[in-house]
RNA sequence: GCGCCUGUAGCUCAGCUGGAUAGAGCAACGGACUUCUAAUCCGUAGGCCACAGGUUCGAAUCCUGUCAGGCGCGCCA
């Protein structure tokens, strides 16, 4: 609707410059909006206040002229000039019923695009260290990340999720150390476990398993010999768990990425050579040094430290190269909070190896506060005490853990109170939206069981006319929203977006269920009404789809 | 000290690429089930958009400064 009455305007503006009653024929960015104010009509547009400046003319004018050069379309009631010179289109309601066949027609393709042109984007995320378990602060990351991920998928972009496994170095080798421990006191050994190591009861399970493994002789191995074996097992044990415990929460990734294999493959070495040949290094004090500073770091950064090894920025410079040259032409890498300080190096390097700005960035998702009944729960990453995803799923189902976790901007903290994510009520908003496409399946099967429809293509000649009461009209002006705001949202990468806009379709479809009932004496009305119900509950579908939360057909 | 994020109703937050009279949920108060699911709806009340300047026809939105909160400033990952 909005690019009908855009064009409109645009003609209105080429004819008023061609009869001369406009000077200029230069037309600056304007906007189609939809104004808050029903008096203000159904869409508006300021094209004569950013005309102004070019046109030299009164906005007021300007507005006059435009709307004296504009056709007459049946569909618009009126057109008025208000406020400092808004112009306001008032349509009729027939103008809003093609948009139900619309919906109804492209089904679950409605509201996607094809904006992205098939260009590939990867998105990584999550990517937590396979040391323990994965907390709710990842569970935000593993949320958002799949949800952009959907939602750019849905905008016509070619996209891979994919989760970086920072498999090599030194944590692994304290989660090592750290079962070698544990699976010594096992053997009875008394040994004072090191502060520095990971103290959680997942520890003392992964002891026992390799000790099983191993034999009962396995004690008695150097450490040098015992202590990778530890890490390898529980690396690979505890990777297994994070991809159950992210499937668990709907999240599947396209590739799992190992930092070993940038080691293993000899790319990290490779990459270090193209540096060295770019002349992108020097050497200070022993160690190797990028020179991300002159492409917008504070600072110049290690690659390679003094003692030969490379660091965890020498990996990640390869690995963001290797994943430009698999053909992926923007990067978006999710990562928490505190990770902010990262991003200038990391931002620096990629423009170091040529790539730009807009190729790559970093959502950065502020941290989880997680409440239990408005209090804080205790959480101690250091003692091993914290609250883990899959706890919350299992306490609260993931359909409402990804809602809340997407119910904000990941700009702002969250808290997160499992008291509420777990109440079915209206407190909790995953409901709320639910119940809308569970309602609706309702009133569809009972329409089958009343044989007013008999098959579901019932809608076939539906005489959407009828649908005239202001609550019709009010949510199929929702409806006809929805791609618009899965462009935004693909835009800014915002999944709460999407998230907002399904609680004021929810709300506008329980208002309208209050007032009016669906399946009527009236055959015609109710089949109109029924298409009208059928297509929020495909929109209500769309929306929850993109953000991985499921719609069930009861509750 | 420097950098990033945040500051909007009692609480939790939308709105921020400038637009007209700033919204929602919760909490409070008052109503609506003999109906297609009351996990719902309707109404009332609630605001110096942290503060101070600036930019302009117009600022919650952009710029500068101040204050407050969170996070970060390793040859760790």
């Amino acid at each position: 609707m909005k690019h009908i009455i855009k064009q409109i305007v645009l003609d209105a503006a080429r004819k008023s410059f061609e009869t001369g009653m406009l000077p200029s024929g230069q037309i600056p960015d304007m906007e189609i909006e939809e104004p808050r104010h029903q008096s203000q009509g159904d869409l508006s547009t300021n094209i004569a206040m950013v005309s102004a400046a070019v046109q030299k003319i009164a906005p007021k004018k300007i507005a006059q002229i435009l709307v004296s050069n504009m056709d007459q379309k049946d569909f618009i009631e009126k057109i008025e000039i208000a406020g400092p010179g808004f112009i306001n289109f008032f349509l009729r309601p027939g103008a809003w019923h093609p948009v139900v066949d619309r919906i109804l027609e492209a089904d679950d393709r409605y509201g996607a695009s094809d904006a992205g042109k098939g260009e590939k984007i990867q998105v990584e995320f999550v990517s937590a260290n396979p040391t323990g378990p994965l907390h709710v602060g990842h569970g935000r990351g593993a949320a958002v990340g799949d949800a952009v991920g959907n939602i750019l998928a849905f905008a016509g972009f070619r996209v891979s999720k994919e989760y970086y496994i920072n498999d090599s170095g030194r944590q692994i080798k304290t989660l090592g150390r750290s079962v070698w421990f544990r699976l010594q006191e096992l053997a009875g050994r008394l040994v004072e476990f090191p502060d520095d190591c990971y103290k959680g009861d997942y520890i003392h399970d992964l002891a026992r398993q390799v000790m099983e493994q191993e034999g009962p002789d396995f004690a008695d191995q150097k450490d040098d010999l015992a202590i990778p074996v530890c890490a390898g097992y529980a690396a690979s044990q505890i990777l297994k768990q994070i991809r159950t415990d992210l499937e668990d929460f709907g999240v599947v990734f396209d590739q799992w990425f190992s930092e070993q294999s940038l080691y293993d493959s000899g790319r990290l070495e490779k990459t270090i050579t193209d540096l060295k040949t770019r002349d992108l290094v020097y050497e200070k004090e022993g160690a190797l040094w990028f020179r991300t500073q002159d492409f917008g770091d504070e600072k110049d950064r290690v690659v390679v430290r003094t003692n030969g090894l490379t660091t965890y920025f020498a990996s990640d410079i390869a690995y963001h190269q290797e994943k430009y040259e698999r053909g992926f032409h923007r990067v978006i890498d999710v990562w928490g909070a505190d990770h902010h300080g990262y991003i200038n190096r990391m931002a620096a390097s990629i423009m170091a190896l040529g790539k730009k700005n807009e190729q790559f960035q970093v959502i950065l998702v502020q941290l989880v506060n997680l409440l239990r009944g408005g209090k804080p729960v205790q959480m101690s990453t250091r003692a091993g005490e914290f609250v883990t995803l899959k706890d919350i799923v299992d306490e609260v189902g993931k359909d409402a853990a990804r809602f809340m976790f997407l119910s904000r901007s990941y700009d702002s903290g969250l808290d997160f109170d499992l008291e509420v994510a777990k109440q079915k009520n209206s407190d909790n908003p995953v409901y709320y939206v639910q119940y809308v496409h569970a309602r609706i399946a309702g009133i569809l099967s009972k329409a089958q069981d009343q044989n007013l429809v008999t098959d579901i293509d019932f809608t076939r000649g539906t005489n959407l006319s009828l649908l005239v009461q202001a609550e019709e009209i009010n949510l199929i002006k929702i409806l006809a929203g929805f791609p618009g705001q899965v462009e935004k949202s693909a835009e800014t990468c915002h999944p709460h977006v999407i998230f907002t806009y399904l609680m004021s379709l929810a709300s506008a479809f329980h208002a309208y269920y209050n007032r009016h009932k669906v399946i009527i004496q009236d055959r015609s009305l109710s089949l109109a009404r029924l298409s009208l119900a059928l297509a929020v509950k495909k929109v209500i579908r769309n929306g929850l789809s993109l953000l991985g939360v499921s719609a069930p057909e009861r509750m």
